[in-house]
DNA sequence: TGAAAAAGTTAAACTAGATTAACTTTTTTT
DNA sequence: AAAAAAAGTTAATCTAGTTTAACTTTTTCA
């Protein structure tokens, strides 16, 4: 793979471990680099999750829809972070997830079929992806402590000061999906926060 | 550590990665073993987390007092399960958890200030931890997920057949608290299922 | 540039689950 | 075995957030 387009990913990893030239040529014949379109599917509900994607730019959603064909966005991918169906690409089994692009978007593909493959070539990236997952759990049981303790309101001033850029280039009732209430309510919560 | 002790470890590690014998007494040279009672704090909020712990027998619960001073359960430990802040652990700062012991409680312990150097000599673990660390995060996530959009009741009912063993041996107000609600709601929800 | 589609707002009626408080049952301790 | 503490129940009242529906604003695209 190219090595210029990959360099945002190189830059990532650096700074979690480091890797000689040699590893990092390893690494790149192991990737893959892709382009989507906005609107475009990265994966869809029932599929087998064969790719863990690194960012380079744009957007994902990450969301499943419920038997009321209700859809509950789980998380956004923006530069520098990851969009994969964690459960399915793990074990090869159907995905519960959709991942969206909300933005034309560029990606770096991890395919599981090479991926261990990769770990033993280069244990420097086995390392690096346990610290990667070690902070996405941390990140989700502070999710799920969130939901527990904050009002709506709450959690919508934490996401806000959390990811200001995100704000900005989502729509709204995406967010109100993301944080589990209704657009209409996040309507009213800002209309609220708006008088104080 | 006494390899005795650590048998149900060894044997739950196996089921992942395969360790020679060498591989075993490195392993056993860098985990200590503790025995707890009921009641005991194996951490608290505020200190910081030196130990990923291995139950081998008993139970623990995760938990942190909101402002208001109530009590949340994030999770409970039984045998074969672990148990930790992660987010202390990983960075060494301050736990927003406790962890206490509602039955005597034996454990491994693995110690922060050993266990990079356990992966480096063992490579296989740091997979091992790897795969271990993936499984909590698929399951913390499926849980936000069921947060989103599965009714108290549906939880609930959720609960009892994935750990139909933690039911039986855990006051019922935990049970509430872990779900999320209140032991009042968890009661009507059982008279009605009583009933039903 | 103008029409249609998508996104956001407002407000009234409704509901799942919380709160409060009094009570019963079970477990623990002495 | 009695007393006290812990756990669980029931029911009335309350509230954060949902639902429904009509409306306005913004964006998209022919």
């Amino acid at each position: 793979m190219d090595i210029q387009k990959a360099q945002p990913l190189l830059d990532y990893i650096n700074k979690h471990v480091s890797l000689t030239k040699e590893e990092e040529s390893t690494l790149l014949s192991h990737i893959t680099f892709r382009k989507y379109l906005k609107g475009q599917y990265i994966l869809q509900q029932g599929d087998i999750c064969r790719y863990e994607c690194y960012v380079i730019s744009g957007c994902t959603k990450t969301f499943y829809l419920d038997d009321d064909g209700q859809e509950h966005i789980i998380m956004f991918s923006i530069e520098d972070w990851w969009a994969a169906d964690m459960g399915s690409f793990i074990d090869q089994t159907p995905a519960d997830f959709n991942i969206q692009c909300l933005e034309n978007t560029e990606l770096v593909m991890f395919s599981y079929d090479t991926i261990e493959d990769l770990y033993i070539k280069v244990p420097k990236l086995e390392r690096f992806f346990r610290r990667i997952i070690e902070k996405a759990f941390i990140a989700s049981q502070k999710r799920i402590v969130r939901n527990f303790s904050l009002t709506a309101k709450e959690q919508y001033l934490h996401f806000r000061q959390q990811y200001p850029e995100i704000e900005q280039r989502i729509p709204q009732y995406m967010i109100a999906s993301y944080l589990g209430i209704t657009k209409e309510f996040l309507s009213k919560i800002k209309s609220q926060l708006a008088l104080e």
